[in-house]
DNA sequence: ATGTTCTTACGACATGATGTCGTAGGCTGT
DNA sequence: ACAGCCTACGACATCATGTCGTAAGAACAT
């Protein structure tokens, strides 16, 4: 299952989601906009139904205000965004970027252990 | 140094020269359009200038016909976006996105032997 | 020298994504 | 009944994307 990448403002929302659980607009509006003077209100409703649309949240409506809960997980729709990298780059292979973080010196000794240990139990 | 991610017409074009060099813009025209009947030298012309602006390929115009080759390779341009994905989703680490894949076992028993050994020798 | 052909240069354009609001109409609680 | 909040729906400006068309210059065969 491909799932599609998400504009910046879009990712917003579904990391207040992710971090909460469980939101209504108006709690995401109030940490999206948090220093805002104006509405925003139809910001937020519009970036909620588009999320809606896409099957990254679900809406309860059974009261009057709704709430929004994540239909997918971060892990989920980040290990899918790296899979579509890879094979849009790189014939699906993980080696050559890793590799090359490597060289770069770009994880740091923590993380390799960790991905070692991850590794060593696959 | 942070790359910006190319839309799909331009990373076709991008294929094509990290796997030949050096092209001119005929010659990527051709194998980008093999079946056309229609002109699209425009199109190609547009999408190797779009390149040039954002530093991707850099254009050799000594001569009428210009070539072009790749100013960033395959590689950096694939491990800096997986940098920004782990930036984005997972504050900088690797780790969660291979854990899942490991999990759904999207990795290759080969895949896993050679991202050891590039662990092993970091 | 002239005309044909190929190239670059530049601009135009339709389409869709993105990010933002405004307004109408429906609940809710006083 | 009314003020206040919420949803629903549409509008909109802007930008990215993918595509062409046309003009003007170089190269080359005749």
């Amino acid at each position: 299952m491909t799932i599609i990448p998400l504009p910046n403002s879009e990712l917003a929302v579904m990391d207040l989601i992710w971090q909460a659980d469980r939101l209504t607009a108006r709690e995401i509006q109030e940490n999206l906009y948090a220093g805002a003077e104006k509405a925003q209100h139809g910001t937020v409703q519009k970036l909620l139904s588009r999320l809606e649309d896409k099957g990254f949240v679900s809406r309860d409506r059974s009261l009057t205000v709704h709430s929004f809960s994540a239909r997918i997980t971060r892990d989920e729709y980040a290990y899918s965004q790296l899979e579509s990298l890879a094979d849009r780059l790189t014939e699906g292979s993980l080696a050559p970027m890793i590799t090359r973080m490597v060289e770069e010196r770009k994880l740091s000794a923590t993380e390799i252990e960790r991905l070692r240990k991850i590794l060593e139990e696959a």
